[in-house]
This record gives structure tokens, C-alpha cells and sequence, in this order.
DNA sequence: CAGGGTTATGAACATCGTTCAAAAAAAGCT
DNA sequence: AGCTTTTTTTGAACGATGTTCATAACCCTG
């Protein structure tokens, strides 16, 4: 999950090549988490780097590799929120059931919790679109199907008889739900809830549907 | 919900001027479709206008304001998509419960259906983001505020007793979700569904929630 | 057609990301 | 150490981009 440096690169990197890219890394992400995806400039980094414009490009190719290395941080770190949610999750005293849905409702809101607290970098990691024509790095694509997991397995404990594939997609499914809740509702859009209520949404939604899937798999798949 | 042109300006409008800023108004829209909000540059607008670049600024204060004015028109039209969807939805030989369910996911379809139609122009509604410090005029969140409508009102068949204020925080919600859904999904983005599962798994999705909203208010609504 | 107000023009400015010849630094070699 | 070769860093320069504004063109009215 980590950043893996790419080994062309890295036979011939020096120490103190690598400290520079993480310098340049972190500069990143403070620009981000400051001002979002625009705020990142090659001359500010530039500047708070100490360096010229120029030694950025032999650090990085883009500005894009850029976005996509402090999104693999930002991911790592959302990976663990979600993991030590799902964990965490209290099902004390009720059947598997119950104690499923809250792993679900575990999960969401930490999602919500992670969203709201780095909400810049979170956001950085969808409103960033790589050009059309350059495909995404193989360690990107690793980092992000490793994030609905932590919906996949308590869906699992939640619906036994459903067949992988079609949990996965209700798991991808589910996500996208809770994040178009988050997506909207902190951007302050005005089709979306506001923000004093977005867990309480969440969790009512997440409920809701559980609810709603559990009963339907009761009485027999149809579709 | 259409455009009403500012009042100042509309004084000294010429049949000439009003001609123009539609042709400008067009063309963004067709820049937009095509490419995206990236898409939209004053030169290339000046370019299929047959004028300099300084007219732009004659017909329209920013970019920013021709974005929100093609927003307008994407949304009055999504807004009729929605509403015949609502007025379309077939409720015959079933009770008012499964009629107000399939209302909804009617709804909810017509939403994915025009998504995916008009991908280009739905996304620049959200993708776009005034600068903090200028505020939407006012036509501008008319028009957003009209959408949720399509959603509440159905939500009002299948839960009579909910009061209004809950009632708009889950028609939010609802939207929210099913907007998540469509959003990661449309992206390509790898934690999202699969283009091809897009409509079943919208129309999934918002019936187990209503059945587990309607669940959960039969028993007694607790929070 | 002369004068005045309105509108269009496009060169100019500031700000981006990115490049690249040249300078500086480092490493190798005798 | 001194010279050569390789590597790294530099920052001016390039091409886009949104936006402005003095100037020119236009149009209407008297």
C-alpha cells in the first residue's frame, strides 16, 4: 500500500535523492490540503523547496505523478480508518445480523469521519482525472480496489447466500451511495444534505438498506 | 427556470446582443459536451463566434458566469426528464406502497439515463466550483433547489408519516446516493460500478432502501 | 453627414506547466 | 592535485490560458 519507487529509477538513487521526493511529496500534500488540487503550483513548490523549477521534473514526470503519489498516501492512510472501523465494530449481544449491519454502519462512518476531516485530500482523489491518453501507473490502480474490501467483507457476513460477484457489485454499489452523500453534502451543494446531518444520513441510509436486502434475500432472489 | 437575463443590462439589450450571447451560450454548451469544463477556452469561443476574444467579456462577465448559464439550461432540462419520469411511473395493480416505490426508481433511472446521455454537461453541474469569495447568483440556486422536488414528492406516497423537515433530509439523501452511484460509476474510477450493472444496481439500491425505510417506520420511528 | 455614445478589437499582461541549453557539481581517472 | 567525463541543477524561455483596456470601428440621431 505503500509508495513503491520505481526500481529504473531507484538503482540509481542516492539517499539523498529519495529525501528530496518525499520533501517534494510532502510540499504536495500540504498544497492540497491547504487549497485543494489547484493550489498545487511547480512554483510554490518550487519556493517552500528551496530548489528551481526545473528540479521538480527530475523528481517526478508530471504534476500528475505528483497528485497520484500523495493520493496513494491519502488512500493508505482511508484504508486504515476503514480497517480499524470494520474491526472496531460492536456487535455485543445481538445476532449475526445486527452485528453485521453495524460493521456496514462502522464502515461508513468512518468513511464520513475520514472525509470531513482531510476533506481537500480526500477530494483530491476523485477530482483528479488523469489525461485520457496516459494510462494510470500499476501501483495506483493496486491502491484503490484494495479500499472496497472493507465493504465486500462485512456485506459478506450480511447476506451468506449472495454469490461473490453480485456482492461485489452491491459492495461497489454501497460505497458509491455513502460517498455521493459525502461528495455532495461537503461540498455544500444545494441538492444535498447539509452537513450538520450527514452521519446521521449515513447511517440511516446504510440501515435502511441493509434492511431492505436482507428482507429481499429472505423471500428469494428474483433477479 | 429558464434564463431571465440581469435587468441592468437587459435595458440596453439589443435584439443583436440577446442573439448573440445565446449563440455564446451554445457554444460553450457544445465545448463543454465535447470536452468538458477543460474544454471551455476563450479563444477557441472567440474562434467559432467569428469575433475577438475581448467580445466574450462584452456578452458575460467571467467564464465562470457562461459555466453557470449552460448549468441552467442542463438542469432545466434535467429537471423535465425527471419530472415526466415521475408522471410516467406505472403504479396499476398495486398498492400505494410498491405504486410510490416504483416512483422513486423511475426517478432514480431517469437520473442515470440522462447521466448517461448527456455525461459532459451533467458532470460540469458538480465539477464546477465558483471562487469562495464570489457568491451563485440567485437564478442559479432557483434552479438547483427545483431538482430535489422530484425526489420528495414520491418519498411523500411512501412514507405519509414522516414530517416535512425529515422527509427533505432523506430525499437528500436518496439523491445523494443514487448520484454517488452514477458519479464514481461514470468516471471509470476502480472502487465504482461497472458501467453495464449502472441502472440495475441503481434500481437495486433504491428498493431495498425503500422497503427498509418503510420497515423501519412500521415498527415505530425511533431517532 | 457630424458628433457622441456604444461595441468590437487584439495586443498586452499575469500566471500556469513544462522544456532545455548551459552552468555547476560530482565522480572518475591518471 | 589536476583534468575529463558524467550527472544534476538551474532559470530563462515557450506556449497556453483568462482577463483587461486603449484604440478603432460602428451605429444611431439630429
Amino acid at each position: 500500500m505503500f509508495i513503491t519507487l520505481d526500481p529504473i529509477s531507484m538503482a540509481k538513487d542516492t539517499q539523498r535523492r529519495t529525501e528530496q521526493r518525499a520533501a517534494l511529496i510532502a510540499a504536495a500534500e500540504a498544497a492540497i490540503a491547504g487549497g485543494g488540487l489547484g493550489a498545487l503550483k511547480a512554483r510554490d513548490l518550487a519556493a517552500t523547496l528551496g530548489c528551481a523549477v526545473g528540479a521538480i521534473y527530475t523528481l517526478v514526470a508530471d504534476l500528475d505523478e505528483l497528485v497520484l503519489l500523495v493520493g496513494s498516501r491519502t488512500l493508505a492512510r482511508l484504508d486504515a480508518a476503514l480497517a480499524a472501523a470494520d474491526a472496531g465494530a460492536d456487535g455485543a449481544g445481538t445476532d449475526g445480523t445486527e452485528a453485521a449491519v453495524r460493521r456496514l454502519e462502522a464502515v461508513a462512518l468512518a468513511y464520513a469521519r475520514f472525509a470531513h476531516a482531510e476533506t481537500a485530500l480526500w477530494r483530491a482523489l476523485f477530482e483528479f482525472r488523469m489525461a485520457p491518453e496516459k494510462a494510470l501507473p500499476d501501483w495506483s490502480v493496486a491502491d484503490q480496489i484494495g479500499l472496497f474490501v472493507h465493504v465486500d467483507a462485512p456485506l459478506a457476513a450480511l447476506l451468506p447466500g449472495l454469490d461473490p460477484e453480485r456482492r461485489g457489485l452491491l459492495a461497489r454499489s454501497l460505497f458509491s451511495a455513502v460517498h455521493g452523500i459525502l461528495a455532495l453534502g461537503l461540498e455544500g451543494k444545494l441538492v444535498a444534505v447539509p452537513q450538520a446531518h450527514l452521519e446521521a444520513q449515513i447511517a440511516l441510509v446504510v440501515r435502511a438498506a441493509c434492511r431492505g436486502l436482507v428482507a429481499e434475500q429472505a423471500e428469494g432472489p428474483p433477479s
